[in-house]
RNA sequence: GCUCAUAUAGCUCAGUGGUAGAGCACUUGCUUGGUAAGUAAGAGGUCACCGGUUCAAGUCCGGUUAUGAGCUCCA
C-alpha cells in the first residue's frame, strides 16, 4: 500500500504497517519523537496497523496535537493510576483534555484536600519515572463490562455506548493499571513533559446538576519546564489584572454582606461610570435613539402579561407591601429587564408606520436574583444597569437597523480601545414562536446586514432565543480573553403579548417587530472588563484622576495651587498633593494609584513658570509651559 | 443551587487550646527633601454571626451568612 506523507512523498509499505514502521523509514530521530499519527485526518495510536493507501502525518510532542495527546495520557493513564494507587477505593469517571491542560473526575470515599494534590503529584512522578510503555487491546462489550466491575462510571459509559465491541483498553507494562479510553495515547510514559496539578473542584457527573457531585482534579501540562513556567507566569499576570483586586486598590467600589451582588460605587469608580454613560448617551443621541426611563418596581400583572412571571420568576426579586401600613395588598417585582416597560411607553398614543423605526434607549436599572454561586465581582451581579434599547420597526426594516446598530457598536468599541470583535449569529431553536416565513425573513435580514458590512461571523445554529434570532458580539481583551458584551435580538413575541401595534400604509393595524439591543451589556460588567483590559491604567479620558500635582517643597505650594485652579476651570480632573513628603514618595504613591500624569513642581519650575510632567509607566520627564500642556491634555482626553 | 476552601486591625497576612501579632496605611513630632517607600512615637480588634465541647476557644465541633475556585445556570 502507498503511504503519502505531508511533504507529498509516497512510501510503499506492506499492509498492516504501523505508524512506528513509517517513522522508521524516515529516521531514528522521528522514531524517538513520534507519539501518534494522523491517518486520513483521524488520530490513531502509533501501534495501530494501517490497512489501505493513506495520507499519514506523524505527530510529535512539538505540535499542538502532540501536546494534547500527552495531556490526555497524563490524565487518563498517570493521574488516574496515581489516584488509584493512593486511594484504591476511588472510582474513575472521565478525564479529558482542556485548554492548556486536563482534568479527571473521581468519586472519592472521603473528600480530599489541596494538600493531597502534592501527594498525588509525587505519585505521578514515580509512575512517570517507570517509563512504562502503553499498549492497547480491543475488547467486546461483555469483556469490557467484566473488566470494570469495580468502576460504575466506566460501566455506565460502556453500557450507554452504541458500540458492540472494539472497546479500547490501554494497559501499562506491569498490568497494574488499565483504563478505558478513546485514545490515542503516548506509546510510553517517556514522552511526558512538565506538569502541575492546579486545583480541586466539584463537578457533576455528566454535567447534570441532578447527578452526583464528583471531585475534579485540574492540571496543566507542557512539553518542558520552560513552557510550564511561562504558563504559570501568564496566570499570575491575569491575576494582577483582576478587577476585584484593582477595584479595592484604587478604591473604586465595594460589596458587602447586606447586599450581595450589588455594587457600592465609591467616588472614583462612579466617575468612570458617569464618563462611560455620558459617552454612550452622546452616541445614542447621535444615532436617533430617544432616551426614556421606566419604573423599577412593577406590579406582577405586567410580568404575567409579558410571560416573565411564568418563565423567569425564580430570577426575580418579588416585593410585598407591608400590610400593616398599606391599604391595598399587591405583589410587585423589581424589573429584571426593561422590555415590557418600553412597550408600555410605545403603547401610549397611536403609532403610525411613519413613526417607525422608533428607537427607545434606557440606562435601565435591573435586578435579577442570580444563584448564589454564580456571582463574580462586577462581572456577574444581581443589580446592574444595562445600556438597553428597544427598536420598534417593521420586518422590512430589520436589515437596515441591524446594519446601523453594528456601525454604532463598532464605533463605541473602537473608542473604548477594542479594535475588533467577533459576531455570532444564532438561528431558530427547536422550541420557538412565530411562523417559519417570519424566521426566514429575520435570519436573512441579520445575515444580509453582516454580509453587507463585510464582517466575518460565526453561525450558531439553533441557539437563538425562542422569540427570534440574535447576534452576539464578543470582545477580545489585551491578554486574549473573550467577553460577550453586545447583543441584538429580534423579537416577534413580546409586541403581540403586550398589544403593541401601528397603523400601516393600508390603514389597518399591524404588529411591529421589537429589537432588544445593548452595546456594553451592563455598565457594571463592562467597567470590570475595562479595568482588566487596561490593568487599571485607564486611558486619560476615563481616568478618575487625570493628573496629580506634586510640590517638592512648601515654597512652591502657591504656584502649584495656581496651576491646579487653572486646570480645574477647564474641567481637567486634577488633584493637588502638597503634603510634607519627599518627591519620590509622592511619585511612588501616585504611580501605584495609576494616575496617568504626575506633575512635579519645584523651585526651578516656579522660577521659569514651567511644569514638569512624568507619564505613568515611564521615568522620563517632559517640560512644558502650562498652556502647551493644556492644549495637549485636552486633545488627548477626548475619547479616541 | 451544588462541591470544596476561606473569613483575625483600613489593606495584605501571621497566629495548632492558656493575656491579640507583623508590614503597609492612619495620627502626631522631627525632617523642606528633585523623580517608585526619610525618621521617631502613638492610636487602632465583639478574631464574620449563632450555638456547642472544654477549667479555658481566634484556635476544636455544628449551623448561618458572605467571599473564592469549579460545576450547574445565565448570555
Amino acid at each position: 500500500m502507498n503511504i503519502t506523507l505531508p511533504d507529498g512523498s509516497v512510501k510503499e509499505l506492506p499492509k498492516g504497517s504501523t505508524g512506528l514502521d513509517i517513522a522508521k523509514t524516515i529516521g531514528p530521530g522521528l522514531v524517538k519523537a513520534a507519539v501518534a499519527i494522523t491517518a486520513n485526518g483521524i488520530q490513531k495510536d502509533l501501534s495501530d496497523p494501517i490497512e489501505e493507501d493513506s495520507e499519514v502525518s506523524i505527530i510529535t510532542i512539538e505540535s499542538e496535537e502532540g501536546l494534547e495527546i500527552m495531556r490526555h495520557t497524563l490524565t487518563a493513564q498517570v493521574l488516574a493510576r496515581a489516584v488509584k494507587n493512593l486511594y484504591p477505593k476511588a472510582k474513575l469517571a472521565i478525564g479529558p483534555t482542556i485548554k492548556d491542560g486536563f482534568y479527571y473526575d473521581f468519586e472519592f470515599e472521603k473528600p480530599i484536600s489541596p494538600e493531597d494534590l502534592v501527594k498525588i503529584e509525587d505519585e505521578m512522578q514515580k509512575i512517570i519515572a517507570s517509563s512504562s510503555s502503553i499498549t492497547k487491546k480491543l475488547h467486546s462489550k461483555a469483556e469490557t463490562l467484566n473488566a470494570f466491575t469495580e468502576e460504575p462510571y466506566k460501566q455506565s459509559i460502556v453500557e450507554s455506548s452504541d458500540q458492540k465491541d472494539n472497546f479500547q483498553i490501554y494497559y501499562q507494562d506491569d498490568r497494574n493499571f488499565f483504563d478505558l479510553c478513546k485514545g490515542p495515547h503516548l506509546p510510553s510514559l517517556k514522552h511526558i513533559g512538565s506538569f502541575k496539578l492546579t486545583k480541586l473542584a466539584g463537578a457533576y457527573w455528566k454535567g447534570n446538576s441532578k447527578n452526583k457531585m464528583l471531585t475534579r482534579i485540574y492540571g496543566t501540562a507542557w512539553k518542558n519546564d520552560k513552557d510550564l513556567k511561562a504558563y504559570m507566569l501568564s496566570l499570575e499576570e491575569a491575576e494582577k489584572r483582576d478587577h476585584r483586586k484593582i477595584g479595592k486598590e484604587l478604591n473604586l467600589f465595594h460589596f458587602q454582606e447586606e447586599a450581595p451582588g450589588m455594587v457600592f460605587w465609591h467616588p472614583d469608580g462612579w466617575i468612570i461610570y458617569r464618563l462611560l454613560q455620558d459617552f454612550v448617551r452622546k452616541k445614542l443621541d447621535a444615532c436617533g435613539y430617544k432616551e426614556i426611563n421606566t419604573p423599577q418596581v412593577v406590579d406582577r400583572k405586567l410580568w404575567e402579561a409579558s410571560g416573565h412571571w411564568d418563565k423567569y420568576r425564580e430570577n426575580m426579586f418579588i416585593t410585598e407591601i407591608d400590610e400593616e401600613h398599606a391599604n391595598e395588598k399587591r405583589t410587585n417585582a423589581l424589573k429584571p429587564m426593561n422590555c415590557p416597560c418600553h412597550v408600555q411607553v410605545y403603547n401610549q398614543g397611536l403609532k403610525s408606520y411613519r413613526d417607525l423605526p422608533l428607537r427607545y434607549a434606557e440606562f435601565g436599572s435591573c435586578h435579577r436574583y442570580e444563584a448564589s454561586g454564580t456571582m463574580h465581582g462586577l462581572m456577574r451581579v444581581r443589580g446592574f444597569t444595562q445600556d438597553d434599547g428597544h427598536i420598534f420597526c417593521t420586518e422590512d426594516q430589520i436589515e437596515s437597523e441591524t446594519k446601523s446598530f453594528i456601525e454604532l457598536l463598532s464605533e463605541i468599541y473602537s473608542d473604548l480601545g477594542f479594535g475588533s470583535f467577533d459576531i455570532k449569529l444564532s438561528t431558530r431553536p427547536e422550541v420557538r414562536v412565530g411562523s417559519d416565513q417570519v424566521w426566514d425573513k429575520a435570519e436573512q435580514a441579520l445575515e444580509n446586514a453582516i454580509k453587507k458590512l463585510g464582517l466575518p461571523y460565526e453561525l450558531d445554529e439553533g441557539d437563538g432565543a425562542f422569540y427570534g434570532p440574535k447576534l452576539d458580539f464578543v470582545l477580545t481583551d489585551a491578554i486574549g480573553r473573550e467577553w460577550q458584551c453586545g447583543t441584538f435580538q429580534a423579537d416577534f413575541n413580546l409586541p403581540g403579548r403586550l398589544d403593541a401595534e401601528y397603523i400601516g400604509e393600508d390603514g389597518s393595524k399591524h404588529q411591529p417587530v421589537m429589537i432588544h439591543r445593548a452595546v456594553l451589556g451592563s455598565f457594571e460588567r463592562f467597567i470590570g472588563v475595562l479595568i482588566e483590559n487596561y490593568a487599571g491604567k485607564l486611558p486619560l479620558w476615563l481616568a478618575p484622576t487625570q493628573l496629580t500635582i506634586c510640590s517638592i517643597t512648601s515654597d512652591v505650594n502657591e504656584y502649584a495651587q495656581k496651576i491646579h485652579n487653572r486646570l480645574k476651570e477647564l474641567n481637567i480632573r486634577s488633584k493637588l498633593d502638597l503634603r510634607n513628603e519627599k518627591i519620590s514618595y509622592k511619585i511612588r504613591e501616585h504611580s501605584n494609584a495609576k494616575v496617568p500624569n504626575i506633575i512635579v513642581l519645584g523651585k526651578n519650575e516656579a522660577a521659569s513658570e514651567m511644569i514638569t510632567v512624568r507619564r505613568l509607566g515611564s521615568s522620563e520627564n517632559f517640560s512644558y509651559s502650562l498652556e502647551e500642556f493644556i492644549d495637549q491634555i485636552i486633545k488627548e482626553a477626548s475619547p479616541k
